[in-house]
DNA sequence: GTCTTCTGATTAATCGATTTATCAGCGGAG
DNA sequence: CTCCGCTGATAAATCGATTAATCAGAAGAC
């Protein structure tokens, strides 16, 4: 309610005065300081970052952009990303790109018409952006040649097929949910990359390869490796209607240990992303590039972390 | 980048004939509403909202203040929310009061000094808001007096409850995971009136109560029926432990209809929540008071719908 | 004593839109 | 012919801050 100018008359100084005054920037005397202060307080004064924004050209918010939020990873995404923008005395304002390349275009020009200062974008399953006059951070998958911060999907990937392998598995099904994804292309990736290359390995895809699972265990597999935890519960459905036990007739893995995967049951050994130090990460560098940094900055990989459970256990 | 001196320039008019000519108010003749808007797109001019306002006072921005996100459901309430105020043309502030009350008012005071319009409250367990200079919407339940819109958490609980009265049984555990929380009180005492009154009822709260669970079903108990979906998943695990089946053995529900419940083994009996009905509404209300309607509306109540699924069974 | 320098403060322009008050011109009424 | 009313457009104020330019006065240099 109490602007600048009210403060001034109070004061009894200029309204330039009080803005130094308060910013600590220009030169005012320390008395005057404290004059400025007082009235302002007792005004109940809140600087309104509306007019501060428009001689600025700063807003102090930052747009993020997430696919279709059907995958519980993002929400934690989106609430990290929050806190870690309310860190830094950010905003965020979060748009959705509901699983369209087109919409993710739209969102993108609906934050930057809202004249966000910088832009965190999730990119769709196989999109590419196009350039734009905001900054942007994107977090996707190291393969991606715009990524800017991401999860060591691959390396995640290595991680449970090293530690399968090592528990005596020989046989093993890769599943994933939608080969369009460079994500999980990368994690099937590793999965090969951690299973030794004497062990058999075969890739399945989606519904289609859902349905090649319960035959492929029945003529020697051990173990199926699933790119993300949501599908290995489908795994986990589809091998109890068969009768099967998990892990005593065959070891399950997932990916991202969403918050589920701890408690049901067998509880799921998987891997955990540092989506905190992702978030801190792509807000560095994107402060940075609002800054006006222009150096390229190269593509940031945060390792992984193997989370065993009992959904994964010795061939028998 | 253009602004509308640019164009006031190019299409030898004043601003004001811009301004009026692109917002369809004041007096300008055909002709010039053409000439104006060619110039605007020729110069591919967007208007500065933070320009607009500082004139106007309305930054076509909403807040949302979420508790903390540990609970699936809020997330997906968070993204509805999003799309219906990009519907409307609005953007979404969204905050994060993790799990703390005076977090909580931080949490608005902070979306006030970013001046949105108005703030949607999904308020934290058990506190109350303190009235503040921007209109609000409170998505609560329908025992808080200060809620604007809820999902019928006691009418879910009755759906719960006639069900499993209706396919037999007749010694029942309800379990909650904190009695603080109204909205898990207000689900109990919906399970009660949807049971009949001869019904045999115990109530258990939180990690205890799960460790009372064994034993009651080992008394005789043939259902449980959870406040949440993430407590059923837990309870299932705590059953399979005892070597119990569900649903032969005992009956388990949940609460909320989250996106494991369907593929999780067995598939879980619960209601769902209508969360785009209550954004929806939430989101009138909002902007029905931002828009100055002074006159207080009654609390909505969105009915929930049952979802029955493999876990609930006739007793044996 | 005059000239420079530095300090502490003010004046006024500016950001980009909206909006009120004003104005020029034109047609019709009297 | 003059006055009124209407239309289409403009000038200028305004929102609330930031900031470049300016200025008055005191202190220090020579």
């Amino acid at each position: 309610m109490a602007s600048i100018k009210e403060i001034a008359l109070a004061a009894g100084v200029s309204t330039a005065t009080v803005s130094n005054a308060l910013t600590g920037k220009g030169r005012v005397s320390a008395q005057v300081i404290d004059r400025v202060r007082a009235q302002a307080d007792a005004l109940g004064y809140r600087p309104s970052n509306v007019a501060r924004a428009l001689k600025t050209g700063q807003t102090g918010t930052l747009g993020l952009v997430m696919p279709d939020l059907t995958n519980p990873l993002f929400p934690r995404m989106a609430q990290t990303l929050t806190m870690a923008a309310e860190q830094r005395g950010l905003g965020l304002l979060i748009a959705d790109s509901h699983g369209d390349e087109v919409e993710q275009c739209e969102a993108i020009r609906r934050l930057v018409d809202r004249s966000v200062d910088g832009i965190v974008v999730v990119p769709q399953k196989g999109t590419t952006l196009e350039p734009s006059s905001v900054p942007m951070a994107v977090i996707n998958t190291a393969s991606d040649p715009q990524n800017t911060v991401c999860a060591d999907h691959a390396g995640g990937g290595m991680l449970i097929g090293r530690h399968v392998a090592d528990i005596g598995h020989r046989d093993v099904v890769l599943l994933g949910a939608d080969p369009v994804s460079e994500v999980q292309q990368d994690r099937i990736t590793g999965f090969s990359r951690g299973l030794m290359p004497n062990i058999k390995k075969q890739v399945f895809w989606g519904e289609l390869g859902l349905r090649q699972l319960v035959p492929s265990i029945r003529n020697g597999a051990t173990a199926v490796l699933t790119t993300s935890d949501l599908l290995a519960l489908r795994v986990l459905s589809e091998l109890i209607r068969a009768q099967m036990d998990v892990p005593r007739d065959v070891s399950v893995t997932g990916f991202d240990d969403m918050n589920f995967a701890a408690i049901m049951h067998p509880a799921l050994t998987t891997v955990a992303q540092d989506v905190s130090a992702i978030a801190e990460h792509a807000l560095d560098v994107l402060t940075a590039k609002i800054q006006g940094q222009t150096g390229e900055v190269p593509g940031a990989t945060i390792p992984m972390r193997l989370v065993t459970r009992a959904s994964t256990a010795i061939p028998k």
